[in-house]
DNA sequence: TTTATTTTGACTTTGATTGACTTTGACTTT
DNA sequence: AAAGTCAAAGTCAATCAAAGTCAAAATAAA
């Protein structure tokens, strides 16, 4: 029988991704790759590393990113903390009267990220905003409802 | 009620449902499947894995679902193991179709006085399941809504 | 019979991978 | 300085690989 054990699915991006996190760690936040050695190093096509990178080190989850073209060029990943309130206010006023649930996990995971919740908050605000929480309303309601609660949520967060 | 005699038709569901609880056993509680891979395997249509999940792996029975999609994607189910949190899941089940937010209160003030929760995640809950954040609902749609957050709230406590 | 559950399949959405083509910047040559 | 060359990164669209959704049809239960 085939029963994954976790992780035990290993996809490209993921592994890249991954790679990336821990060379950040290392250098202490901020870390410049060159695209085309990277993806020669791991066997794979250099957009692939675009894509990463777009896809899952954006803004919303708190990275910064900025690159230089031509020879010698290369990406820099920016890591970037802010102060804890400012930080939560900053995200009470992104959120507007509708938000899916994967907004709310990526907002999530960038606090989680940033240490500003444990992962315990975390599991709480993620049930009780999910679909699956909120599974009797129409979708459309449902991410208005969805918005309050999580507003609510983060000003509890502040208290 | 739902008396099945032995022997009875086999239905697939049954047979997926059966298929996936064994699977968990060996895998302790939590697995990752591929619903494409497994409806070929067995024979099924790939949403019938889908029905099966969402029909008989629910929360409400005690079962937490997290899936992606996309290539590499995969279904995870995790079973909450009623030994561990049999506190948690006495509250769990006595919490009906519906709650009022003093109900609510109630129950979180039990569980802070028993040391199940810290005040963090009591100012968590509260917020998520207060009126204020149900606002947007008629009272009696908000009783509902404010059980079903509140039971995957629960759930959550217990991961 | 009536109602609830199961089964199926068409269609949608999301995510990953690749490769062809474009843009940019540094360096070299005229 | 201007033009040419080359080595980067950027863009984008095509394709593939999943899972999600939904409603109609079939079947089972009451």
């Amino acid at each position: 029988m085939n029963i994954k054990k976790e992780g035990a699915i290993n996809m490209l991006a993921d592994t890249i991704a991954k790679l990336i996190e821990e060379m950040l760690d290392d250098a202490g936040g901020s870390l410049e790759l060159q695209r085309n050695e990277m993806a020669n190093r791991l066997g794979c096509v250099p957009s692939q590393i675009s894509y990463v990178i777009t896809s899952r080190f954006t803004p919303e989850k708190g990275y910064m990113i900025e690159s230089r073209r031509g020879g010698g060029g290369c990406i820099k990943i920016i890591k970037k903390q802010m102060q804890h309130d400012e930080y939560l206010m900053h995200f009470f006023y992104a959120i507007g009267d509708a938000i899916s649930e994967r907004e709310v996990l990526a907002y999530l995971n960038n606090l989680l990220g940033n240490e500003l919740i444990s992962q315990r908050s975390y599991e709480l605000i993620a049930a009780s905003t999910s679909n699956s929480a909120l599974s009797d309303l129409p979708p459309p309601a449902r991410d208005v409802v969805r918005a309050k609660i999580f507003k609510h949520t983060i000003l509890a967060l502040m208290k």
